[in-house]
DNA sequence: TCAATGGTCAAGTTTTAGCTTCACTATTTA
DNA sequence: TAAATAGTGAAGCTAAAACTTGACCATTGA
């Protein structure tokens, strides 16, 4: 089960944002994925089984070779997380009149 | 500045995303969302500092009281993130023709 | 005015997330 | 079939995140 636990917590990460962003517009095998960062093949196998598990890829082994693409069940989860919460926060600051300042520290 | 990665690291973990669900209906003080937990109200004035940082949360201090209520900006961010991906993610899903399995394990 | 309340600061501890090493399996190519 | 390629598993290290302690300040109510 894809929890928005886990899509957040996963998502938080820069390394699994970029890797998300390069699966983008194609599908990339673990060596490839991993090519760009300082980093063993390892970690970036533990990476990718957080973003699998956050139901944000998908991945297959065909040979030797898992191959990785994006799932966007983990987005829509992601994305009815925040839909189902906005017209609340909306509605209630409405409501007060936003009465705190404007500025965001 | 209020980015993704703050957003994401803020509602990444359990309490703070329980905070936001409290605020939903109201505004409360530092003591009054500390209550539930088992935690000093130290530590739950860090996780307000992080969700303020994120822009999820505003904070005024009335007196020697503070109060805290939502801040729709952090939300925004979100779904503005989620909303320039998914039309991107769902194209590349469609081209391909969806050549993984359906289930997610 | 002085004790209680509400919160903050600096410093330290504990727990968890990210990463490495090393040994290993399975597949492919020469 | 032997060597190279692609990846996995278990264990441990390290740095960051979550949390605590204890001292403290400002506000408020008795």
């Amino acid at each position: 089960m894809t929890t928005a636990a886990q899509v957040f917590q996963a998502l938080g990460d820069a390394t699994r944002r970029d890797m998300m962003e390069r699966l983008t517009d194609t599908a990339l095998s673990v060596s490839a994925l991993a090519a760009p960062y300082d980093m063993t093949l390892t970690a970036v196998g533990q990476h990718l089984a957080i973003l699998e598990a956050a139901g944000l890829i998908k991945t297959e082994k065909i040979g030797r070779v898992r191959s990785c693409a994006i799932n966007p069940a983990g987005l829509e989860v992601l994305e009815q997380w925040a839909r189902a919460r906005r017209p609340l926060w909306q509605r209630r600051l409405d409501r007060l009149g936003d009465m705190l300042d404007e500025d965001d520290a």
